[in-house]
RNA sequence: GGGCGCUUAACUCAGCGGUAGAGUGCCACCUUCACACGGUGGAAGUCGCAGGUUCGAAUCCUGCAGCGCCCA
């Protein structure tokens, strides 16, 4: 592998290739174990199937960075680390989708039939349906491809059946007379979840309805006036006063001329509007339930589309919002049309096409929910899965403690269609796994195959266990399930991931253990752990929205900055609970950071090449190399403790989903202390004079090499595409394994407290002696003589170290001396006063403002703690490592203090 | 209406009882042989407001204001 590389980082001439190259060689494919094989911690995480027609948005790269980093940290740690990928079939959208291309041809659904129409999406599924795994593929995600699935794939459709089935026969499946939301623009029914509430003006009708006998009459209050043709009755609460005498008489529906019932009921609020509500069980849920209570018949005055039908004649045909203006129009016509006030009232659209939902009544299939939510509640309680952050499981309580009927079937043809039969000759109902040919119970072959659907979420909540073989009892779901962490955002916690815990504690409850023990609760769950991540928001905070067109597309992003740096930046910002506003400007620091990393690699590979050719060994060491680090220099040592220090901190961070704690630990190590410092630092060792000895140069190259191949393997999970280019070249083709992703992660090893103590030291002073330099005026290239005065500890780290001070510093020669630096011409840090001797005249009036304003700094801190320490009540109650912390503080500060008056003084005075 | 969360440097965010932090941006100097996607130094915050608890509060409690989300 060339070595030659460019000056900068250029990514996307890199990321193909090994893009390319992992699903290639297949290096992220897990099979399963064989029996006899020595086991593993397992690590098995589902990626949540992103829709088929879907390409990918900055969350799903959210998503998928911060399971990517999860998955290579698991599998650097030698962990059994699996990744399963797939896609949704995604009924409604992707037959929405299919169905536009069809009005563009100028056909439709209807006219090709239902069978043509299904291979019609399957066709289109086919030719463009795998382009969000290909966008995955592009960004890296090391996910096992052998095992990608589909959710309309055979194997899994067989499972949904058989679950479907299961649940029917168990008593959990019903079918149904019921209030649905029914949506007229999709004309299907959808669940709760996919309803979305909006607030808007509108208004709130008082219509007078006269009493059929010709007595009065009484003024009810209503939204919905279009809905009156459906009424069977008007109600008021019991205990209201005003129409008491009127419960049990029969009013005269107004334009319609029906006569229906006043009725006393609880539902009925004195304080809403007259008190006095209609009641239209065919179309509002509340009084469908007030309908059952009372025995009352429904009466549907509305088609699927929404439009009225002949029961409402004389408004037939018409859209119920053109016929809500109509029926008011008339009743102020003919006097009915008390008042029309200005109401805010919540109205539900469908989360899909926007159009405003109509609660329908209609035959549908339910899921039986309570039996299954009590079980995933139990699990939640019970500690078997646990959320991050924790207060999620409070919603998710919240949300199961009242949850509905769960209504499965859909009036859609894209799906899987429900394994339920009815026969035409005796109306029996079967269901069941294979088609059946005739009546179970007549034996008639006059069969008609139920036409609706499942919800999709309903297969979806079973993957957890169907992608690996349920219901059969593979060695693949005795390996992986349950699986260990689902990674998602927020928004589908109701919709998949309560489904995936309800569906799985109930079925795998079932599968005994492998060792054939009945399966207790806490091995029936999906996943033992849910991280919940945020929404990516634009740079402004708003929701991405196509239609604001603030999408962020983070392919473009990608070819932009480099995958790395997009992923960096992401991660670094994903700290849990707040939502991430996404930022460019960051990303252009991370692509920075990118270089930076280059770079040093560059400059690495340039010093390799110079050592060889002095006859120095400068080749990659083998893995279990350990190295002498007490024959080492002080630099040597003290950078291989901060990579152990950092590797301590990113292993603790990722295992807490601090994802950008962890980032943070290495952009820092990385850029902070091994660029800035060690590089600068090593340099001198490197630098080999004619006939010198080679042993210090042989020495600190092999800790240079050490420490930089770590680092990559540490950086590794955060920029794969980087990190793999490097470790390649590093190794000059002669990789010890196929991948960076397959080496060793590193951990908590060494640490030289000592040496970083006297490194902190070292780095004070040269920071120090870099700032007089500047304050004095002296240009860079210009080396200055410095002077030290030592307290004595500090001694021995200047004498031995004056090769570093003089380089990162730029010092010709160091004079340490007992004598005080002249006031005003040196600075004074704790462990040393220093000063420079250098020909530039002090700008004594600048000297005097930066020393008054440090003075004020180290007054403001030392009377705070002063007056701690003269609190009585503090010194008794504080603990002793604070108070000794304080006046440890206090004293440097008197130190301090002292030196920067006498400085000021002599300043004061006129030089000569 | 019920619930949850947020408010810290110009911007984006960490910190959540014991000396206010990072990245970006800003200012000044520097084309020093890895990197100007760089180096060096520097400026910058009464931690939303008001009370309370505590020896001590950005951090805990209460109230208020503003913003956001979820559920009805």
């Amino acid at each position: 592998m060339p070595r030659d590389l460019p000056k900068a980082y250029s990514p996307t001439e890199i990321e193909d290739k090994w893009a390319e190259f992992w699903v290639d060689q297949n290096l992220f494919a897990v099979p399963t174990p064989k029996a006899d094989e020595p086991p593993r911690p397992p690590f098995t995480m589902l990626l949540p199937p992103p829709n088929v027609t879907g390409r990918l948005h900055i969350g799903h790269m959210l998503n998928q960075t911060e399971m990517d980093i999860l998955t290579r940290w698991h599998r650097m740690r030698g962990d059994r680390a699996l990744w399963v990928p797939g896609t949704d079939h995604a009924g409604i959208a992707t037959q929405m989708m299919v169905e536009r291309r069809l009005t563009a041809e100028g056909t439709s659904r209807h006219q090709l039939g239902r069978e043509a129409f299904v291979e019609r999406v399957w066709e289109w599924k086919r030719e463009y349906g795998g382009a969000i795994l290909e966008q995955m593929k592009r960004l890296g995600a090391s996910v096992d491809w052998s095992r990608e699935y589909f959710t309309m794939d055979e194997r899994l459709t067989k499972a949904v059946r058989e679950a479907f089935v299961r649940l029917y026969e168990e008593g959990l499946i019903y079918r149904g007379n019921y209030i649905v939301n029914w949506c007229p623009g999709c004309l299907t029914a959808i669940s709760d979840l996919e309803v979305e509430h909006e607030e808007q003006q509108g208004k709130l009708y008082e219509i007078r309805y006269p009493l059929a006998d010709g007595g009065g009459s009484l003024t009810i209050a209503t939204t919905r006036p279009e809905t009156m043709a459906g009424d069977v009755a008007v109600v008021v609460n019991p205990g209201d006063a005003r129409y008491r005498a009127l419960v049990g008489k029969m009013l005269r529906l107004p334009l319609f001329g029906r006569e229906i019932p006043v009725l006393a009921d609880e539902w009925a609020d004195p304080a809403f509007g007259t008190g006095a509500v209609k009641v239209t069980p065919a179309h509002d849920a509340n009084d469908y339930a007030i309908g059952q209570r009372h025995s009352l018949p429904s009466l549907t005055v509305m088609d699927e589309h929404a439009r009225m039908n002949d029961a409402a004649a004389p408004y037939a045909g018409l859209d119920r919002f053109a016929a809500r203006k109509r029926i008011v129009a008339d009743l102020e016509a003919q006097g009915f049309l008390v008042a029309a006030r200005d109401h805010a009232n919540a109205v539900g659209k469908c989360s899909r096409c926007k159009s405003v939902v109509e609660p329908r009544l209609s035959t549908q299939w339910f899921i039986k929910i309570q039996p299954l939510a009590d079980k995933a509640i139990a699990a939640v309680e019970g500690g078997a899965i646990r959320f991050t952050p924790d207060q999620y499981r409070k919603v998710f309580f919240e949300w199961m403690r009242n949850i509905r009927d769960w209504c499965v079937s859909r009036q859609l043809w894209w799906g899987h269609r429900i394994p339920a039969w009815y026969c035409e000759a005796c109306g029996k109902v079967l269901v069941a796994r294979e088609t059946p040919s005739a009546c179970s119970a007549c034996g008639s072959v006059q069969l008609r195959q139920e036409t609706d659907v499942l919800d999709t979420w309903f297969s979806s909540g079973l993957l957890p266990f169907t992608v690996f073989g349920w219901p059969t009892r593979t060695p693949g779901l005795a390996t992986f399930y349950p699986t260990q962490l689902l990674v998602t955002a927020f928004d589908i916690l109701f919709f998949w991931v309560a489904r995936m815990i309800m569906l799985g504690c109930h079925f795998m409850q079932q599968v005994p253990l492998p060792d054939g023990s009945p399966r207790p609760l806490e091995e029936a769950v999906p996943f033992r752990e849910v991280y919940i991540h945020a929404l990516v928001r634009d740079a402004d905070r708003q929701k991405m929205s196509k239609t604001k067109g603030n999408v962020i597309d983070p392919i473009e992003l990608t070819s932009r900055f480099g995958t790395d740096a997009v992923r960096f930046t992401l991660a670094s910002m994903a700290s849990p609970g707040t939502d991430i506003a996404f930022s460019e400007a960051r990303t252009e620091g991370n692509r920075a950071f990118a270089n930076k990393i280059w770079n040093a690699a560059r400059f690495i590979f340039l010093q390799m090449d110079r050592a060889r050719q002095a006859g120095i060994a400068a080749a990659p060491l083998a893995e279990d190399t350990r190295i002498d680090w007490e024959r080492q220099t002080i630099e040597a040592r003290w950078i291989v403790s901060r990579l152990h220090r950092c590797a301590e901190t990113v292993n603790r961070a990722l295992a807490a989903y601090r994802f950008d704690d962890a980032a943070q630990a290495v952009y820092q190590f990385f850029w902070g202390e091994f660029c800035d410092w060690y590089l600068e630092i090593v340099k001198l060792r490197l630098n080999v004079a004619e006939g010198e000895s080679t042993q210090v140069a042989a020495d600190a190259m092999r800790a240079l090499l050490h420490v930089f191949e770590s680092a990559l393997r540490l950086l590794a999970p955060f920029m794969p595409f980087l990190t793999e280019e490097i470790w390649h070249a590093f190794h000059e083709g002669a990789t010890p394994r196929k991948s960076i992703a397959l080496a060793e992660y590193p951990v908590e090893r060494e640490m030289f407290a000592a040496d970083e103590a006297r490194m902190a030291a070292l780095q004070e002073l040269i920071v120090a002696v870099r700032g007089l330099r500047k304050d004095r005026g002296v240009e860079e290239k210009q080396a200055v003589a410095l002077l030290a005065t030592p307290a004595s500890a500090a001694r021995a780290v200047v004498a031995g170290n004056e090769e570093i001070i003089q380089r990162l510093a730029r010092v010709s020669e160091i004079t340490l001396q007992d004598a005080p630096i002249a006031a005003g011409e040196g600075r004074a840090l704790v462990g040393f006063d220093i000063g420079i001797v250098a020909r530039i005249q002090v700008d004594a009036v600048a000297e005097r403002q930066r020393l008054t304003r440090e003075l004020e700094k180290l007054r403001t801190e030392m009377a705070s703690k002063q007056t701690q320490l003269s609190n009585e009540a503090f010194l008794a109650k504080a603990p002793p490592k604070v108070v000794a912390g304080l006046r440890a503080r206090a004293e440097e500060l008197t130190v301090l203090i002292e030196k920067d008056n006498a400085a000021l003084e002599a300043l004061a005075e006129p030089r000569k």
